[in-house]
RNA sequence: GCGCCCGUGGCUCAGCUGGAUAGAGCAACGGCCUUCUAAGCCGUGGGUCGCAGGUUCGAGUCCUGCCGGGCGCGCCA
């Protein structure tokens, strides 16, 4: 059930039949303080405004327009025209055990494109946001059931392939193995740069390869395909260890749209869409004019014919629209893209390969910065490996289960902090969506105290230590009670689950997700303290009733978590 | 030059079509483990929301200007 969204139903209803105009709503919130209820209504203030009315009076108006008294216990017009929404308690209780039952939405095809890896190099920690906030908002949209398209649009075409073969070749003309030599990614690009870089004939060679690449001679686009097979493998390592949900069957590369590239071309010739410009093909749009009256092109065919990466794009959209019949495409790419995305999307509309029922949103999102504030490097220039990363917080995570809990066996104490681990890189960069930039800090993402995934997963182990001591006892039928202002506070919270699963779907905003369920586990953790369970003293109603809130608990965090690519542990 | 984004306590961040007394975490300080896991809980101190105007009953949020930082802009992706 969605409070938030039932309330606005029933208040913006209500608001226009009070005469306010058909656009304004009842901006229903949840209440910023205790004694202003649960929810409030902001909306009548605006339109009074309008009306050129009094907003209290408006309020009063509103009021007599619906009924409420079968969800809430009172309704009250507070401060200059608020509408403060005290919920029935017992109504809250009843809502409960469905919790995590969503509304049902109607169902769209999404696809989404998001981890996008270059192949040409090793997966590195500039790779976290995209891969990790794109899978996040993947779940939550087929947790909500719509079907959902996974688009790894991986970079698998390019001059840089020319001196990665080149160089590939004179390994293999050494003999060897191709998976030992690529087996690490960043120190291959790197030695085929300086050979590039210092040795004019081997520089030469990579253009060559380039040539032959892109003319498919057939020795060379086997190589290539070792080459990519092995890169695309290294990726799915990564995919594995951080629990994201891409497979092979997700790739749909650069390269795929090779052949459809002449044709986005002359289809946007025919529609008088390109000019010649420098001898390059290139789309003026007058959405991208200056204040000179210049306007910033969009090249969509080099000088010499070759084709670059907003003609794939192009050519992708069509795809999406055409063959995978998308309703909306989400793009987890760089904000540094932005003006790019614009501009193609800006294109597509106007040569028809989007249609307006085609939503296209750029999820956009910052730079990772070092704590120095440069976008970020190691101490000796490099970008940090995701592995590394992922090795240091497992193994602090040991060493801390270790102490925590020594008597635990050792292969659970791994379980425990490979979970942990994974769970607080990935939560820590889930945490914050801005779309500006964030500067990462291995303080801060190997934290297992205060906003981390840990902190979610240990009030969960604590809900299952509760469950594993309450042995057999009969939870029995008896109905939730929410007597206690903690078990009030958490019941409403454990409520607002489905609004916080509709604004993610809707905003491709995990950090939501998150801040929502440290509350929830914030909520549970008071309750915790204030309202003992097993012990003695504690009637059998309320002990049922309580362990039915702690059990709800479990089941929020536990989908939460999943929703954001996190698991769960029975204890740590 | 043109365009986009960002400036919130010592640090890292929230702040949801403008709403009531700007919230967390970390760090600091003080309490709480014979009672369901102290990776926790409770409390204290700490913010002219970059600056200056403006719109509004009401501005961290909208508008203008300025200061500071980042990024992007015809043949890389």
């Amino acid at each position: 059930m969605n409070i938030r969204q039932l309330l606005d139903q029933r208040l913006t209803a209500a608001l226009q039949a009070a005469g306010a105009p058909v656009a304004s709503s009842a901006i229903i919130k949840p209440s910023t303080r205790p004694e202003f209820g649960d929810y409030q209504a902001n909306g009548v203030m605006a339109a009074a405004k309008q009306l050129k009315m009094n907003p209290r009076e408006l309020a009063a108006k509103v009021l007599e327009q619906t009924d409420l008294s079968d969800i809430a216990e009172q309704v009250e017009i507070a401060g200059p025209g608020f509408l403060n929404i005290h919920l029935k308690t017992d109504w809250l209780a009843a809502a409960l055990p469905t919790n995590t039952q969503l509304d049902a939405v109607e169902p769209q095809t999404i696809v989404v494109d998001y981890s996008s890896p270059n192949l040409a190099k090793e997966m590195h920690v500039g790779h976290l946001r995209s891969t990790i906030i794109g899978d996040a908002v993947v779940r939550v949209l087929e947790f909500q059931g719509h079907h959902v398209i996974r688009q790894n649009h991986v970079g698998d075409w390019g001059t840089q392939f020319g001196m990665l073969l080149a160089h590939l070749a004179d390994l293999q003309a050494q003999g060897g193995e191709l998976s030992m030599q690529l087996a690490d990614l960043e120190a291959f690009y790197r030695e085929s740069k300086q050979r590039f870089d210092a040795d004019p004939a081997f520089a030469e060679r990579s253009r060559e390869y380039v040539v032959k690449l892109q003319s498919g001679d057939p020795e060379c686009l086997a190589l290539w395909q070792q080459f990519i097979n092995i890169s695309l493998h290294h990726c799915e390592v990564a995919y594995q260890e951080l629990g994201v949900s891409l497979t092979r069957q997700d790739v749909m590369a650069e390269s795929a749209y090779n052949d459809d590239l002449a044709k986005v071309v002359s289809d946007l010739q025919a529609a008088g869409l390109l000019t010649e410009s420098e001898g390059a093909q290139c789309a003026f749009m007058d959405e991208f004019k200056n204040k000179d009256g210049s306007i910033t092109p969009l090249i969509i065919q080099k000088t010499g014919g070759g084709y670059l990466y907003a003609t794939t794009d192009l050519a992708a959209i069509r795809y999406r629209s055409r063959v995978l019949q998308a309703d909306r495409v989400l793009y987890f790419v760089d904000v540094r893209q932005s003006l790019h995305f614009q501009q193609v999307y800006t294109l597509a509309r106007k040569a028809g390969f989007a249609p307006a029922s085609m939503s296209l949103e750029h999820m956009a999102f910052g730079t990772m910065l070092g704590e120095d504030g440069k976008p970020f490097k190691t101490r000796t220039g490099g970008t940090v490996k995701l592995a590394d990363l992922l090795a240091e917080a497992q193994e602090r995570a040991y060493q801390l289960v270790s102490a925590k809990n020594p008597e635990l066996a050792e292969a659970e104490r791994r379980e425990i902090a490979h979970i942990v681990g994974i769970g607080a890189v990935k939560y820590s960069d889930l945490s914050k969506n801005r779309t500006s930039d964030y500067v990462f800090s291995w303080e801060l993402m190997l934290s297992f105290e205060g906003n981390t995934a840990p902190y979610l997963q240990y009030a969960y182990a604590r809900i299952q230590s509760i469950f594993r001591k309450a042995g057999n006892l009969e939870q029995g039928q008896s109905s939730i009670q929410l007597l206690e202002s903690s078990e009030r506070a958490l019941g409403l919270k454990l409520l607002q689950f489905n609004e916080i699963i509709d604004s993610v779907g809707r905003e491709g905003q995990p950090h939501h997700l998150c801040n929502y369920l440290y509350e929830l586990a914030g909520h549970f953790m008071a309750f915790y303290e204030a309202c003992p369970i097993l012990r003695e003293d504690v009637p059998t109603e309320i002990r049922a009733s309580r362990l039915q809130l702690a059990q709800l608990t479990a089941d929020t965090l536990e989908t939460g978590l999943s929703l954001l690519g996190i698991g769960v542990l029975e204890r740590m």
